[in-house]
DNA sequence: TCTTTATGGTGAG
DNA sequence: TCACCCTAAAGAT
């Protein structure tokens, strides 16, 4: 579940089964994080929250539980007594009366003190949440403009987490399609128009990502590709994971180039330099 | 059935 | 830039 809203997905799924109740047992698989054990074991847990591709499950009394999935860390939600049929590895747990929640193969795990979530060197980087309602596009739109991204090659600003946090590889190669912006453009070659296209496909993909549970294709792009029998991929994305298929909007090849320190993918022709 | 790759991020060189 | 932490699915054979 690596990117922000399968996170934030997921945080909603676990605050479910644990938030508003007392734990009733805590469990780490790090040695270093053992001794939270008891402190937070009989507390009541008050929220579970996203932060970009971060999760922070908050406790009664300022401790905050921080993890991140990074690749592979995946929640799975079980009635109490039961655990998922897995061969990963257990890495923090929450028990309740009624609910387990279990995160497995993650190996960031911390615990914080509330108030001093900025000390942390992940979380203090972090810049708005991409999903955060508050966000309008007139901010992103200024956020984009700023000294700090508007000489960047896009590829990079929409990987970089101070940027918007929750972005990730698949969600900057689709907005970056939807706003029909090479991935090696730059925020000041655009015109206004640029900029407003971007900034409103920024928010609308990351909202229909959380929407869909990942996908990025519209409603009727879907359609039009299930009907002709689409896989799994090509039912989901624009490019991403495309390359050498067609591109859904024009028929030309998806190519894939490096940028911004990863591969990213693009239709040369609804993408031009 | 084996090998490669990946939606992430850190830390060392 | 690379090794590393984790694991599963896709691709190659």
């Amino acid at each position: 579940m690596p990117e922000g809203p399968e996170i934030r997905r997921a945080a909603d799924r676990v605050g479910k089964a644990i938030a508003g109740r007392p734990a009733t047992a805590v469990s780490f698989a790090f040695e270093h994080l053992k001794r939270w054990e008891p402190v937070l074991s009989g507390r009541r847990v008050e929220r579970v929250d996203a932060w970009g591709k971060a999760m922070l499950t908050r406790f009664e009394g300022g401790l905050v539980v921080y993890s991140h999935n990074q690749l592979y860390g995946r929640w799975y939600v079980r009635n109490a007594g039961s655990l998922p049929d897995t061969n990963r590895q257990l890495r923090f747990a929450v028990h309740n009366a009624s609910k387990s929640a279990l995160l497995y193969s993650a190996s960031e795990i911390d615990v914080l003190e509330a108030e001093h979530l900025d000390a942390h060197p992940f979380l203090a980087k972090l810049g708005p949440d991409l999903l955060d309602r508050s966000l309008a596009e007139k901010d992103l739109r200024a956020r984009l403009r700023s000294d700090a991204y508007r000489g960047r090659q896009l590829a990079a600003v929409y990987l970089d987490q101070g940027f918007l946090a929750g972005l990730g590889n698949y969600l900057r190669a689709e907005i970056l399609f939807l706003a029909g912006v090479h991935p090696k453009a730059r925020v000041k070659d655009l015109d206004a128009a640029g900029v407003r296209k971007l900034a409103k496909a920024t928010l609308e993909v990351g909202q229909r990502a959380y929407a869909t549970g990942g996908r990025t294709l519209d409603e009727r792009t879907f359609a039009r590709v299930k009907k002709q029998g689409g896989t799994r991929r090509e039912l989901r994305f624009f490019v991403y994971g495309r390359k050498g298929r067609p591109c859904h909007r024009c028929g030309t090849r998806i190519r894939r180039i490096d940028a911004g320190g990863r591969h990213i993918f693009f239709c040369p022709t609804c993408q031009p330099r």
